[in-house]
DNA sequence: TGTATGCAAATAAGG
DNA sequence: ACCTTATTTGCATAC
């Protein structure tokens, strides 16, 4: 148990930003513009294993070009109604920021256009869960077309809560627009109230015990999650939004959900150098047995769990990389373009 | 400064 | 205890 951290970037760190966790102090984290700025502590990593210094910084010099084929957004579809929104601010503040770019963007319903190639889950993907994947897939495909796939909500039902269709509120499966509507007036809210991603992220972990990073926030408010991702982390966040917004004084939230520690290990980050050497191990041997592992990560100073990791992660990008097909995803089409390739969907883009 | 993103760690779930 | 496949997150860094 205990926390997992792992490296703290070498020269990078600028300020801590690291919020405490412990102290149960109030589970906002900050007050809207004071910032106070909680250097907190932020206790570095320093445990773990003996090593010291492992980690790393991380390259930079990459550059990455590519495109990307990111994942899906959410179904999604029609913006519902124009009109709503519900609440009305409350607290005045200022809004100011807001200004640039701000909400916009969202406006559109439907999904960029084009784009991702996604790949529906053709096979099912998605489904294999029977569990709460819900609707999901569907859309993908879709395309501005109207096709509305209006009910098409549960093509079967299996969902844990069947009965009734609560629109709003959290609890049973959101439907895509109610997903979208939420986000929107989720990020509304969070500007006016004057926080940034990175400060609901380090709330979360307080309220709840999970940190999210200020990446994931963006991702959530921008519907670049999954839909069962995006249905995951919507109580939470509304559950800090109503926080927020009451917060003030109001003892409303006891929260006694201890901060706890990390769930998730912190990122490794793995130096270039390092990653040259795993690669070039992985070329002379893709699976190495665990006694290999162990002694590897020893030589390299990591943790075994890491270089085990890294080589699971590795064989699949391998086969990312190389379909069956022989079809080098690289290079796409060039000649033949689509022949038998059609949807592939690229390769990595599962579906989301 | 906050935000948006590429690449890829870390995890989840079924062997 | 580790693998594989599918996904969720988040460093780092580009806007």
């Amino acid at each position: 148990a205990h926390q997992w951290m792992t490296a703290l970037t070498p020269a990078r760190r600028r300020r801590a930003a690291a919020a405490s966790a412990a102290d149960g102090a109030s589970p906002l984290v900050r007050q809207p513009r004071g910032k106070t700025g909680s250097p907190h502590d932020s206790r570095a990593a320093a445990e773990r294993k003996g090593s010291g210094g492992r980690d790393v910084t991380c390259t930079q010099a990459r550059r990455m070009h590519h495109q990307d084929r990111a994942q899906m957004g959410p179904p999604t579809r029609a913006p519902a109604r124009p009109g709503g929104r519900p609440a009305a601010p409350p607290t005045p503040q200022c809004a100011r920021a807001a200004a640039s770019k701000a909400v916009a963007l969202y406006s559109q319903p439907g999904r960029f256009h084009g784009e991702r190639q996604l790949s529906p889950p053709p096979g099912g993907q998605s489904l294999v869960h029977p569990g709460l994947v819900r609707g999901e897939t569907p859309e993908l495909g879709e395309h501005p077309g109207h096709h509305h796939h209006h009910h098409h909500q549960h093509p079967g039902h299996h969902p844990p809560h069947p009965p009734h269709h609560d629109p709003h509120s959290d609890e049973d499966t959101p439907t895509s627009d109610d997903l979208e509507q939420f986000a929107k007036q989720f990020k509304q809210r969070r500007i006016k109230l004057g926080f940034t991603q990175a400060d609901v992220g380090l709330a979360l972990g307080t309220l709840y015990g999970n940190v999210f990073s200020q990446t994931t926030i963006c991702r959530f408010e921008a519907l670049q999650l999954s839909f069962k991702n995006m249905c995951k982390l919507k109580p939470l966040l509304n559950k800090w939004l109503e926080e927020a917004d009451s917060s003030s004084g109001s003892p409303t939230s006891i929260d006694k959900i201890a901060a706890q520690g990390r769930k998730r290990k912190k990122r490794t980050s793995i130096e270039v150098s390092v990653k040259g050497a795993l690669e070039s191990h992985f070329l002379k041997c893709p699976k190495p047995s665990a006694q290999e592992i162990t002694s590897l990560a020893d030589s390299l100073q990591l943790e075994k769990e890491v270089v085990r990791v890294w080589f699971c992660n590795r064989r699949q990008k391998e086969k990312r990389m190389t379909p069956p097909g022989g079809t080098l995803p690289g290079a796409e089409d060039v000649y033949g373009a689509s022949r038998d390739t059609p949807p592939h969907h690229g390769v990595q883009t599962p579906v989301q």
